[in-house]
DNA sequence: GAGTTTGAAACT
DNA sequence: CAGTTTCAAACTC
């Protein structure tokens, strides 16, 4: 996109970076600026990660907006600098220093507008990252220099902007707003700044802003007010920006009018409706490979939160649940750690105080989403790009439909997953710091309150859940005696954080418990370092190696363990095997074996591409028949025949989480057969956290799908993305027939997927 | 909704 | 590693 701006930014960023008070910050800060940006529009993986630094405050001043819009608007005026300043005001006010903290030209790497009170929430997340690097303080302009640039040149691949909506929102209380900015700067560099202002303001004016925004600029990135539905309309609808692309998940949080709307206007094209207009809107090349080709690519660049969207995790913010993301947590700590300037963005949203000061705050590009993968790069390349890959898919996958269907059930849930990847580690860190975040605590609170007062109907929850339209993919435990802390909760176990809906009792696996959590999920992986990754492994690409029973076990995917059942035959979902979709192998320790998807001798072997349920042996046919009609998973057979076991819910949680639900509850080893499984790499586990539900991509997301899916099992993806996938006894399985259904013609010529074998406790982990 | 069954997880 | 207990989901009534 070329903008008049555009050469008005960079001849502007020039001038700023060649003042000397830009030089004067520059020797300041061990940060080292990368020139103004300019856009190589490399999609690295890498790059991508955007960290978004979290902030939330719940008072505010007024002028946020109107400074971040003026900013981005035209971040070339002098004017600016007065706005900052009195923003400066009043983001002192709260407690944070303004210069600091809101750095204004760093990159925009995400921006999320937090209405606490107010109706919705919107965040804009710019995965992209600024290349520039402006860590000082003082460089305001460069700010919104930058920001246009990244809008202009295209930098910014892509714009998600997440609304949530509050039930509460008819309240009408003062509009908090909250904005937050995050940026990735200097890629290789890997430092980030994040800027965190709290505004207070009217509706109205945010409502007005916002649409002057749009109007004015309709290149530029769109800040919008996150209560006006109109304003998010708008967006969608001008969503001109090439660099903006909604995020079809976050549509869903959209306040039920938007929804409603939204709905009607992506409904047909299963929520994808919104990144189609996105690309036929955009004028740079890049960006439209981006959407139309590349989209997945630049998701599995950029997500590397497996269940949710890690990364940006500031960009979920809205979402309640969170995902805990342990190794992402720990890898971002272990960089820490290891003395690297790259700190979280969030950490200085958190740490008002912390931000300014310490410049070397600024984090590694690609620390948010790709913190994992960053971690792991380091042992190793390939299996982090598998990891980013996955996540990325999962975060396509995250425009639900099912959102759409029924959001009011489902927004919350959806909610909260997001926030939850998103604050995982931003919350990790903080607690690791003792700083407990106002926010955290009162979304903790707020959430809290909703479980407590759910829990006296758990079950109706569920129902109510489930009856939504099997739209919640969401986890719900029902603990009573665990506290949420062992393998026996599903939501531990899946590495979210209780929710809502929950009915668990005395749980400590939330956000407040954080420290809890953590110490106990490193216990139980002291224990079992694959304790928590995905139950269900599957591949992708043929691996060489290839155990001797492979031949006995062709499906693509297998339960890590294997099951151990006596007495539902495997035909019922107390069998892991069978509630993951897969059929049993070698590793079960199973009798009288009839798993429908595949048995252990091998007599109900999956074809590659077909669905699992067909059984060669009739009388387990039957049986097989007589439970599907009786489940949910029935329901995709319509829908999807190849991906039988998946329900074909909700989209929404995809990156959040278990999408599947049968009963709302998604058979948990499907986490891994979707991209999980892919991504193990050998390292201890990925997040089991992510997760694909076939039949939802290919549903929802075919288009983006099927490129991106069949490549990923095709194993056409690159070397590096190759996934590594082992399952225990190196067995060789016929790709999953989700996946492999979003291929066209079947899988069955596809090739067959081979599991590689993993130690049983791999070296995958090096633990710190 | 309550009770039972089941098998994984945890414990010994 | 095997046996037992605990636990919560899945299932049945």
């Amino acid at each position: 996109m070329d903008t008049p701006e555009k050469s008005q930014i960079s001849s502007s960023l020039s001038k700023f970076e060649d003042s000397p008070i830009f030089k004067y910050i520059n020797s300041l800060s061990p940060i080292k600026p990368v020139k103004s940006m300019h856009v190589t529009q490399t999609f690295n993986p890498l790059s991508f990660a955007s960290l978004p630094s979290i902030f939330t405050s719940p008072h505010v001043s007024s002028h946020k907006e109107s400074r971040f819009l003026k900013c981005s608007t035209d971040p070339s005026k002098p004017e600016l600098s007065s706005a900052d300043g009195t923003k400066v005001s009043t983001i002192q006010e709260a407690g944070v220093d303004v210069q600091e903290n809101f750095d204004p030209g760093v990159s925009l790497g995400v921006v999320s507008f937090e209405l606490p009170n107010e109706p919705s929430r919107i965040a804009i997340e710019l995965p992209q990252t600024l290349k520039y690097d402006c860590g000082s303080p003082d460089c305001d302009p460069a700010p919104c220099v930058i920001e246009t640039n990244c809008v202009s040149e295209s930098t910014c691949t892509s714009l998600a902007i997440v609304p949530f909506v509050q039930e509460d929102s008819q309240k009408g209380l003062s509009d908090g707003v909250e904005v937050q900015e995050s940026s990735e700067k200097g890629l290789s560099d890997g430092v980030e700044v994040a800027a965190t202002f709290q505004i207070e303001r009217k509706r109205e004016t945010l409502g007005s802003d916002w649409e002057s925004l749009i109007s004015e600029t309709s290149d530029l990135l769109i800040f919008n007010s996150p209560n006006n539905s109109e304003a998010f309309r708008g967006v969608i609808q001008k969503s001109l920006d090439p660099g903006t692309t909604f995020c079809p998940t976050s549509i869903s949080q959209f306040p039920q009018d938007d929804i409603n709307d939204y709905k009607d206007q992506t409904e047909g094209t299963g929520g994808l409706s919104e990144i189609n207009h996105v690309n036929e809107s955009f004028e740079d090349d890049n960006v439209t490979n981006f959407v139309s080709g590349s989209l997945t690519d630049y998701m599995e660049n950029h997500m590397s939160v497996p269940y949710s969207f890690k990364p940006g995790s500031n960009l979920h913010r809205g979402f309640r649940r969170r995902c805990l993301d342990f190794e992402m947590v720990a890898a971002r700590r272990k960089s820490l750690d290891s003395g690297s300037n790259t700190n979280s963005s969030i950490d200085n949203k958190l740490e008002p105080g912390k931000v300014g000061g310490d410049s070397s705050r600024c984090i590694v590009p690609g620390i948010g989403l790709h913190l994992n993968a960053l971690a792991i790069a380091s042992r190793d390349n390939s299996n982090m790009k598998l990891d980013t890959l996955s996540s990325g898919t999962q975060k396509l996958i995250l425009p639900c439909s099912t959102t759409f269907n029924s959001p009011a059930a489902d927004q919350e849930i959806a909610h909260e997953s997001f926030l939850a990847s998103a604050s995982t580690e931003r919350e990790t860190d903080d607690v690791k710091n003792g700083v407990q975040l106002a926010e955290d605590a009162s979304q903790a609170s707020t959430y809290l309150a909703n479980e407590e007062s759910n829990q006296n109907s758990p079950k109706k929850k569920r129902r109510r859940l489930e009856q939504a339209g099997e739209s919640d993919a969401c986890k719900r435990c029902n603990c009573k005696k665990s506290k949420c802390l062992k393998l026996y909760c599903e939501c531990f176990a899946a590495g979210v954080y209780c929710i809502e809906p929950c009915s668990c009792q005395d749980c400590f696996n939330k956000p407040i418990h954080e420290d809890t959590v953590l110490a106990t999920r490193k216990q139980i992986e002291s224990r079992n370092p694959l304790a928590f990754a995905p139950k269900v492994i599957r591949t992708s690409d043929p691996i060489p190696e290839v155990g001797d029973d492979s031949i006995t076990t062709p499906a693509s995917a297998r339960h890590k363990r294997g099951c151990n059942c006596k007495k539902s035959n495997c035909l019922k979902k107390y069998c892991e095997c069978f509630q993951g979709g897969v059929g049993c192998s070698i590793n079960c320790r199973c009798e009288g074996c009839k798993n429908a998807f595949g048995r252990k001798d091998g007599s109900a072997i999956v074809e590659v591409g077909e669905p699992e349920e067909e059984e060669t042996d009739p009388s387990d046919n039957n049986a097989t028949n007589t439970y599907f009609e009786k489940t949910d998973i029935l329901n995709n057979e319509e829908q999807n025949p190849a991906a039988l076991p998946t329900t074909p819910l909700q989209l929404c949680r995809p990156l959040v989480q278990l999408p599947f639900s049968s009963k709302g509850k998604p058979p948990r080893s499907f986490i891994a057969i979707g991209s999980s499984s892919a991504l193990y790499t050998g390292h201890r586990y990925l997040k089991p956290n992510i997760i694909r539900p076939p039949n939802i991509i290919e549903k929802h997301l075919q288009s983006v799908a099927e490129d991106e899916t069949p490549e990923i099992l095709r194993g056409n993806s690159s070397p590096g993305t190759g996934i590594k996938t082992s399952s225990p006894n190196s067995k060789r399985i016929s790709p999953p027939q989700c996946e492999l259904g979003s291929t066209p013609g079947g899988g069955r010529s596809g090739r067959k997927l081979i599991l590689q074998s993993i130690p049983s406790f791999p070296s995958l982990t090096p633990k710190h």
